[in-house]
DNA sequence: ACGAGGTCCTGCGAGC
DNA sequence: TGCTCGCAGGACCTCG
């Protein structure tokens, strides 16, 4: 499920194989992940308009083309964005929802088995409205303890649950909040209006900590995601909490707990090393 | 402003 | 073996 490290793996990967090229002759197989967007506007904007740039925004990929228009695509769960230097095969070709030939060479593809992506087709305004409802990036220079306390601590809602909240803070999904959590020592159903100026400066640091840990190792994969080259990520290895209920913490051997009753996702935690 | 719950979508594993 | 059912979950929506 790609979030914030998944995203920016795949972006890493793609940006040195689209920037600068022209996508050729692209075909959409499926349009019910389009957003405000027609099918035929889609695919008439992105022909033959130069790719300039591949970035990030929170979990969204975003090609800004030569025309000024953003093509944002959001993976969601199950969708991964590839750039293969060959044909696909049959296997591949399977699920994919926008696929299109390079200039030059190679092809790019969207592919989505659940299809809860979404695609996005925005004008210069259209993005800047789209980016403002965003909260910031939490690996921004710019953004330190205090801006994350100020954002995210004036509420009583579970702190876990304002973690994931993409308005408050970008990119962060359910097994970053889970092993933020853990890792700073704090009890994911604790409302974030009390969650202490010092818990809150250690939550800040795990957040950081664990979002740049999974990018150097290239993501979770836990099923479907894969990075910009089709590769699995490594950081599923050393996850602390996430998928583990039922297995001693790493910290203090005590089993790990799995509720739904944060916003009914699936929490792990230990009662010990994150007791209220 | 908040919480609860529905919706989207398909594969998979459990249970009968 | 073959069926149904519930779950996975991020973002968005409505309702109270």
């Amino acid at each position: 499920m790609p979030e914030l490290p998944e995203v920016e793996t795949i972006v890493r990967d793609l940006a040195p194989r689209l920037e600068g090229r022209t996508l050729r002759a692209p075909r959409l197989f499926k349009s019910d992940v389009l957003r405000r967007v027609s099918r035929r506007r889609l695919l008439e904007t992105i022909r033959r308009n130069r790719i300039e740039e591949v970035s990030r925004r929170a979990k969204h990929v975003v090609f800004l083309f030569k025309s000024g228009h953003r093509l944002v695509i959001q993976p969601r769960m199950t969708g991964s964005l590839l750039v293969y230097d060959r044909r696909l095969t049959p296997e591949e070709r399977r699920y994919v929802v926008l696929q299109a030939g390079l200039a030059g060479g190679g092809t790019f593809a969207y592919r989505d088995v659940r299809r809860l992506g979404t695609m996005w087709l925005l004008d210069e305004a259209a993005w800047r409205a789209y980016t403002a409802r965003i909260g910031p990036e939490p690996l921004a220079r710019d953004f330190d303890a205090a801006a994350f306390g100020e954002r995210l601590t004036g509420t009583r809602q579970a702190i876990k649950k304002v973690l994931m909240d993409q308005r408050r803070l970008a990119g962060v999904g359910n097994i970053y909040a889970n092993e933020a959590l853990f890792r700073a020592g704090i009890d994911p159903s604790r409302p974030a209006n009390r969650v202490g100026s010092e818990a809150a400066a250690r939550l800040y640091e795990a957040v950081r900590a664990v979002l740049g840990e999974a990018i150097a190792a290239k993501g979770t994969t836990f099923r479907d995601y894969r990075t910009g080259t089709g590769r699995k990520g490594g950081f599923q290895f050393v996850l602390d909490v996430y998928g583990r209920g039922g297995e001693p913490c790493h910290r203090c051997g005590t089993i790990l707990q799995t509720t739904h009753t944060i916003d009914g996702r699936a929490t792990t935690f230990c009662w010990r090393c994150q007791a209220a």
